[in-house]
DNA sequence: CGACTGACAGATATTGAAATCTGTCAGTGC
DNA sequence: GCACTGACAGATTTCAATATCTGTCAGTCG
């Protein structure tokens, strides 16, 4: 057929559009439906519910955002320099996101605010891939001992400032690059 | 006479009242002047604005409630020790009125989300306070050399999940007081 | 059979009219 | 004179009626 059948992948294609369009507060599943020349009910045929719908867009986005991230961290950079380029790396994602794609920072935004599961797998993921980073560099003798799950958290959270979205209206301010090498560095002292 | 002049601590103290009666989304100046018996004109003889009031409401809310902090940064204690004591402190009080006094603590946050000046000019101040304690443990020679001022705005800022009222959520989690630990921790080790 | 439709109930959002609030100021009275 | 009043204009909020949306499901059609 010319047609072939209605796709997951079709749809969260058109959901990201459509939230890219709208927004959060005001894309419809029906706006979803429309645009892929559907029902409404067909797009629940795929997805239990509106949230379940966002929330899939959203990973979607999210792991695409954060591609590089991964290589960075299983790569061959001295221990306190791939930490660094992580946090760069990580940093500069959310920065572009959130001045590039400002709908979908938002929706992902909304998520962050209702303490959605996504949410906490996805922090998890990153604090698993700074952990891992941590554990190499005190293999190496390069970092101090202690727990590294506990230390990726702690490294996570300390530099909250960067790429919580809560704190997105600071990316733009002048200093930003300065308090962050600062940060980074007091991070980096305190964990050799 | 019997009945003094309105004073303006009056109208502050009847103003933090109907703040923690109603909160700050339905609080308004009409019930403040009818819980002093006067006309709302009067209230605006002593107030420019109603955001006026609010902001001098929640100065001298945050005053006292931060009272104790000044005194820690100017005690005898070791400096490293001064400085977990200072910031014990500081996550103990915002805690503390999170829990019992909400809707000040909401009104608080209402200012910090709009960007008030009475926010930039608290946050200077206790970021002036850590700086001092860091400038002495730099003096004493138990801190490591670097722009103390810059110091204090980094500590400050990487310890604000115990601090920033956007996190108060997540203060009555079980574990806040180990992560506490651990952040203190990398801090002072990343200052020594 | 299985993907899709469309009508439906209950929940949520929008709208516009009415009520309330903010901020001003000429006037009152001690 | 000076602290306070109260009526007022414009802005904001409330409220209830209306419309739209979410999620379900019996039914259609290929």
């Amino acid at each position: 057929m010319a047609e072939a059948a209605l796709t997951p992948e079709d749809i969260l294609q058109t959901a990201e559009e459509v939230l890219r369009r709208y927004g959060p507060a005001k894309a419809t599943v029906v706006d979803v439906a429309r645009a892929l020349g559907v029902s409404h009910g067909t797009v629940y045929r795929h997805f239990p519910s509106k949230a379940a719908l966002r929330e899939a867009v959203t990973r979607r986005w999210l792991d695409r955002a954060h591609a590089a991230l991964p290589g960075i961290a299983a790569g061959q950079e001295e221990p306190g320099e791939r930490l660094r380029h992580w946090l760069a790396a990580l940093f500069a994602a959310k920065q572009e996101k959130a001045l590039a794609d400002p709908e979908l920072f938002e929706t992902y935004q909304v998520l962050v605010g209702e303490n959605s599961a996504l949410i906490t797998e996805h922090v998890t993921g990153l604090e698993d891939q700074l952990a891992g980073i941590i554990r190499e560099g005190q293999t190496q003798g390069v970092f101090a001992q202690g727990d590294a799950q506990m230390l990726g958290r702690v490294v996570f959270q300390v530099t909250a400032h960067f790429h919580d979205p809560g704190y997105a209206p600071e990316w733009s301010r002048p200093d930003v690059d300065t308090e962050f090498d600062a940060v980074v560095g007091l991070v980096l002292k305190g964990l050799m």
